[in-house]
RNA sequence: GGCGCGUUGGUCAAUCGGCUAAGACGCCUCCCUUUCACGGAGGAAUGACGGGUUCGACUCCCGUACGUGCUACCA
């Protein structure tokens, strides 16, 4: 075995990538990065009911919105493909089948009903959920409970069946969880999994240990739900003959609603007003669409960030971190144990210090397309005058939008009724002269018409508190933006001008 | 029901036996700003409970409670 660190994120296509899914891919990436190792992707389109169409191309622009490339992938290729376990059927069937012939797994023949019927007879008050295992598997149609000439006569018939693993009795199994530390399981409380289903796919449960014995896998984070079922997989690593090649297991802790409890869902987003998937995910079967992070105004790096900290830190209490940084700190040690109410505020709080500090130019290039899909052309060296009097101001990429529309287009709602109540004849003397005026200024700029609007209020007697409202509810339409002169710079004389005397004429 | 995992302010959390228990988000007050924000300065708010061990426990051990996950031919 090599002794490169080797990681892998193994979705299941089945609809958009949820929070916790980004957050397994990052920490795997993370990892593998900092030891100089690779980031496999494959894809789990295992099962068909749930196989959802378009959703791997979604996985692939999600990792790669936030820049989280794999090495690997069924996209790109590489030396241990291929990477969709649908093109991988045949290994698990070899695998079931050496298990079987070692006497680790078995054969099981019930029918859906047998299996319901098995269930609903021993569902009790104290066993609310009847297993398929040691005691229960005597009983029903199987390898081990039927005659081998039986068994024969039903494989030669085709009769469907499953591969169950042969669970073992009054065994302890124990591994070393990389954030847990030492977990043990009693083997009688673990059911005789179904390794490979009557339609000759395998379930998770071999197909993690197939793939992640042949891709040479090194470590292996998933989330902490998985738990449960990790005596199936050191067993089978076992069974296998591969103990020695197993990856060392860390298991994530879980990302839960902000309110109330439970894992969190995409319905808690829809619910609370926030994404909970990466990018916008459009249902092909529902033509339901989830919106994303991504769409919602969120910069990939702000995202990613904020993910990175929802179950680690460094203990120093750095929260912002660029993914080098994260590369070099980061360590799986220093994950926690117990699952993070997911806080959107707190969410939002990372983008805007993203927001902050990113450069003009790159800054523009995100905001543009937040402006232009409300139909307004723009030019680069426009945009970044007023990203730059606006960003601080701005919490997601779409504010951009909301605080600066005014910079585009004329207000159509104006606030009236803020000013119109001090609205005097002495005041629209003053705006009627100010706004003549204004043609004569050649050096249109904040400060020279700052040091005009002054000087003629002086001249007629007015304070500047009460003539600094109305302009601003006529150039911006509401009681918001940055320095009313400022905007009276950027949008131009002629704007200014046309703003003034539109307002004037209705008051 | 069984089994696993967890439990520090409303939320995210630091602490690896010395605590007058960091910091951040949110909230409140004040300052700055003749708008709204940003920013700045303050403030309220925390160790689930009960037993041990120890000179000393938020930190270690046990129990209880609570939460959460799993208990599918789903992942």
């Amino acid at each position: 075995m090599s002794d490169k660190v080797r990681v892998r994120f193994a979705p299941s296509p089945t609809g958009g990538l949820h929070l916790g899914g980004v957050r397994t891919v990052l920490y795997n990436y993370l990892f593998a990065r900092q030891h100089g190792g690779d980031f496999v992707l494959r894809i789990e389109d295992t099962d068909q009911n749930r196989f959802v169409e378009g959703a791997e191309e979604y996985i692939v622009n999600c990792l790669k919105w936030c820049d989280l490339e794999p090495d690997e992938s069924p996209e790109k290729g590489g030396a241990y493909g291929p990477y969709r376990q649908s093109e991988r059927k045949h290994l698990y069937y070899e695998y079931a089948q050496k298990l079987i012939d070692a006497g680790y797994a078995y054969y099981a023949f019930d029918t859906t009903e047998e299996l319901e019927k098995m269930r609903h007879d021993l569902r009790s008050d104290e066993n609310p959920n009847p297993q398929y295992d040691h005691q229960t598997r005597t009983h029903m149609r199987n390898s081990l409970s039927l005659r081998p000439e039986e068994v024969v006569s039903l494989l030669n018939k085709n009769t469907p069946y499953v591969v169950r693993i042969k669970m073992p009795q009054n065994m302890t199994v124990k591994f070393t969880d990389m954030i847990r530390g030492e977990i043990s399981f009693d083997t009688n409380i673990v059911d005789d999994k179904v390794l490979l289903k009557a339609d000759g796919f395998p379930t998770y449960h071999l197909a993690v240990v197939v793939d992640d014995y042949l891709m040479k896998i090194t470590h292996s984070f998933r989330g902490e739900e998985w738990l449960p079922s990790a005596p199936v997989h050191l067993l089978l690593w076992e069974y296998l003959g591969w103990k020695d090649q197993m990856p060392q297991w860390a298991h994530l802790p879980l990302i839960l609603k902000p309110d109330g409890n439970g894992k969190l869902s995409k319905r808690d987003g829809d619910r609370l007003g926030f994404p909970v998937f990466a990018m916008d995910w459009t249902d092909p079967k529902t033509n339901e669409t989830t919106h994303g992070f991504r769409e919602i105004g969120f910069l990939p790096d702000a995202f990613v960030n904020m993910l990175a900290l929802l179950g680690w830190n460094d203990g120093t209490g750095q929260e912002i971190f660029s993914i080098e940084e994260l590369i070099k700190k980061f360590s799986i040690e220093r994950v926690h144990k117990s699952g993070a109410k997911f806080d959107y505020e707190k969410a939002k709080w990372f983008n805007h210090q993203y927001i902050q500090h990113k450069d003009t130019d790159t800054l523009v290039a995100y905001a543009k397309p937040f402006i232009e899909e409300k139909g307004v052309t723009t030019d680069d060296k426009y945009l970044s005058q007023i990203v730059t009097a606006i960003k601080d101001r701005c919490t997601l990429l779409s504010d951009f939008w909301s605080q600066g529309s005014f910079f585009f287009i004329a207000p159509e709602n104006i606030d009236l009724a803020a000013i119109k109540d001090k609205w005097n004849e002495q005041k629209k003397t003053f705006f009627e002269t100010w706004v003549k005026d204004l043609d004569s200024i050649t050096e249109w700029t904040h400060a020279t018409l700052e040091q005009r609007f002054n000087d003629l209020l002086l001249q007629q007697g007015l304070k500047k508190g009460d003539a600094l409202l109305p302009l601003r509810i006529m150039l911006v339409g509401g009681k918001y933006g940055p320095g009313v002169f400022l905007i009276a710079e950027i949008i131009g004389k002629k704007e200014t001008t046309e703003r003034i005397n539109r307002i004037l004429s209705q008051l």
